[in-house]
DNA sequence: AAGATGTGCAACCGCCCAAAT
DNA sequence: TATTTGGGCGGTTGCACATCT
């Protein structure tokens, strides 16, 4: 049962990498490309784990990183990213083309961390460390359209609402809960989405494929061939606006979600 | 000059989850 | 359905180098 036995782990090398065992990983992946990790020591005549591997070429061999020093802007970003994210430094690491989780880790570990707090921000928190701690403020942020033809003009209102706890709900607060509670959800407004399907699909009950899928005014859109007026720029599900630069990262139409969920 | 301490980062460890059987 | 494994991830460690005393 099951499947067959892992890697052998009795006669592998551990700690640095020497510069001949670079170079019969680089050769092997350029040879017969990435993937099966678990096969490819032993093909590649190297007496590593597979994991060692892979994380070698992720980290440091791949042809596409990005080496040298973050820009101010990658700080900036790292530093938005994370406070949406936390520490999924995968995900941070798929909006930064070049770089890799580990180098970002370790990047926040050592340079963003000192940064922010000598900025007197919390690096986990991302809020004023001099914010008393007696009271801790909520933030929740809610994308709406304050009326029906803001939402068709495609605005996005941030709506803030700070609300103040007392001590005593701070504690409870602190035994239930994380650190950070990061839950992600992207939805249009709730009173709007009924009257956008119905806008947009005033002619016919049903959306088509592209459409359930976010690609507006695409060639593949069976709604405008069937209303003649194409799509209103409404995605079902997402509120995401062409090219809204959503919390600095760049949409294209469709926030790639892909990347901002958790594993 | 030499030992102590600090810093940066590559690599490892252990856990989780989906896939395979 | 239960069990096992591979791949992926975040946290941590340990080493090399830099700086301080």
């Amino acid at each position: 049962m099951g499947r067959s036995p892992c890697c052998e782990k009795a006669h592998t090398n551990k700690g640095a990498w020497t510069k001949e065992e670079d170079e019969r990983l680089i050769t092997y992946i350029r040879a017969h490309g990435e993937g099966c990790w678990r096969s490819l020591p032993k093909a590649a005549g190297l007496l590593r784990c597979g994991k060692s591997c892979r994380l070698r070429w992720i980290n440091y061999l791949r042809p596409d990183l990005k080496r040298g020093n973050f820009t101010e802007e990658e700080d900036e970003l790292i530093i938005k990213l994370h406070s949406l994210l936390g520490n999924k430094w995968s995900l941070i690491a798929g909006r930064l083309p070049g770089r890799t989780d580990n180098e970002i880790k370790n990047y926040w570990n050592t340079h963003i961390r000192r940064k922010l707090l000598s900025r007197g921000i919390d690096p986990t928190k991302h809020r004023s460390i001099n914010e008393p701690t007696s009271t801790q403020k909520v933030t929740t942020i809610s994308f709406a359209g304050d009326s029906k033809d803001d939402y068709l003009d495609q605005k996005i209102n941030i709506k803030v609402e700070s609300v103040e706890m007392n001590k005593e709900d701070n504690e409870i607060q602190e035994k239930c809960l994380p650190d950070l509670n990061l839950e992600l959800r992207i939805s249009p407004p709730h009173h709007q989405q009924n009257q956008q399907m119905d806008h947009h699909h005033q002619r016919s009950n049903s959306i088509c494929f592209t459409c359930s899928l976010g690609i507006q005014n695409s060639k593949d859109c069976s709604c405008s061939k069937t209303n003649g007026n194409g799509c209103s720029n409404n995605i079902v599900g997402m509120n995401i606006i062409a090219g809204y630069d959503f919390l600095g990262l760049k949409t294209n139409g469709l926030l790639d979600y892909r990347t901002l969920e958790t594993k």
